[in-house]
DNA sequence: CTTATTTCTTAATCTAGATTAATGTTTAAA
DNA sequence: TTTAAACATTAATCTAGATTAAGAAATAAG
C-alpha cells in the first residue's frame, strides 16, 4: 500500500530480533514502516500479561494510533520479531506534505483497509469463539503461522497458548 | 469531526426510531451523517444475537467499513435508536472529489481519531475485564446511558444484559 | 555435541460471564 | 386507564477459556 511512497527512503534503519522500537510511557508516538523483517505490537497488562494488537511484515505500517490521535504517551510496544529493516516515518509528513490527489486517495485507501480489518476484529472478538477467530486467522494470514511462534498467535486472538494448543488438537482431531 | 462538511448538505433524511437504514446482505456499503438523533450499527450472529459494533450520534459518521475497504456485501445493519435526520455520504466522493490540503487534514485527523478508539476497543476487550470495559464506557460517552436501553450497553460491550445487570449492582452496592 | 532456555502439550481445577428461568418494572399501545 | 410488550433484575446452573502444574519437544547457546 505505502510501498511508493516508502519503499526508498533513505532513513532505513536495522534492528534484530528482539529489539524494542518504542515502549510504552513514551510522550512521542512514531510510525514505522517495515521494508522487511516482521514487528509486532502489543500492550503489557497490569498482571504483565502481553497482548498483541498487531503483526506487520513487509509493507505494513505499525504505530500506536490511539496514542497519535489523542496525543497521550503510548500504551504499545513495537517489538523486532525477526532481524528488520524499518523506515521511521513521520506520522506529520502524512498531513502536512503537499500531496496531490493520487498519493491522497492511496493513503484513504490504505486507511479504509486497515480500518476495515479492525472492524472485523472488534466483531469477531465480540461474537466468535476462540476457535472461529483462529481459524480465521489462518485464512487471512497463512504466511504468519510459519513466522511466529504459536504463544505470539494466542496472544493475538485474545487467548492463553494452553487454550490454543486445545484448539489445534480438537481440529486435528477432526471434530 | 464532519461537521463543516456534511451540515448543510441539501439531500437529508429523517427516519424515525427502528428504522433500519442499512441491512446485512447488501451489495453497496452507504455511510450515514448524523445530523440529529442516534444510529447504531450491529452484527445478528448465527444464533440471532445482535452485537453492536457502534452508536453515532450528532457529528458521527457510520458505515460498514470492513465491505467498503473490500467491497463485500455489507454485514452490518444500521438503524435508527432514535428520530434521526441523516445526510447519506457518496463515500467515493471523499477520495474522487477535488480536496484542497485543509479538508485533506480533517479527514486524515478524523480517520486516525476513530482508528484509535477502534485500537483502544481491541486491546480492550483482550486484555480488560467486562466491568473495567463498562467503567471505561461510563467515562467516555457519559450521555449515552441516558440515551440508550441497558441491552444495548451490554450489547455494545460485549456481554449480556444479565452480565451488565450485575456489574451495576456491584458498582453500587460499592465492592 | 551437550546443556539450558524457551516453546508446546496435556490434564486437573477454577472462574467470569453465558444461559435459563422466573419476577419485577417501565414504556407503549389500545 | 388497563393491557401488552419491551426492558431490567436476581438467582441457579452451566461452559469456554483461564490458571496452575508438570512433562515433552524444539531452539539456542556454550
Amino acid at each position: 500500500m505505502f510501498d511508493e511512497i516508502f519503499k526508498n527512503t533513505g532513513n532505513t534503519k536495522s534492528f534484530s530480533k528482539g529489539a524494542i522500537l518504542q515502549s510504552a510511557g513514551q510522550k512521542l508516538a512514531k510510525a514505522f514502516y517495515v521494508k522487511k523483517g516482521l514487528l509486532k505490537s502489543y500492550i503489557v497488562d497490569e498482571k504483565g500479561k502481553e497482548h498483541i494488537f498487531m503483526f506487520a511484515s513487509e509493507g505494513w505500517i505499525v504505530s500506536d494510533i490511539e496514542s497519535q490521535a489523542f496525543n497521550n504517551e503510548t500504551v504499545l510496544f513495537i517489538e523486532a520479531i525477526e532481524n528488520s529493516e524499518v523506515v521511521l516515518v513521520d506520522v506529520s509528513d502524512f498531513s502536512q506534505s503537499e500531496k496531490n490527489q493520487k498519493e491522497f486517495k492511496l493513503i484513504l485507501e490504505a486507511l479504509t483497509k486497515r480500518m476495515g480489518v479492525m472492524q472485523r476484529r472488534i466483531l469477531s472478538l465480540m461474537s466468535a469463539s476462540a476457535r472461529e477467530r483462529y481459524e480465521y486467522f489462518l485464512q487471512t494470514y497463512p504466511e504468519l503461522p510459519n513466522r511466529v511462534p504459536q504463544k505470539m498467535i494466542a496472544s493475538y486472538l485474545g487467548i492463553t497458548p494452553e487454550a490454543l494448543s486445545t484448539i489445534r488438537n480438537k481440529i486435528t482431531k477432526r471434530h
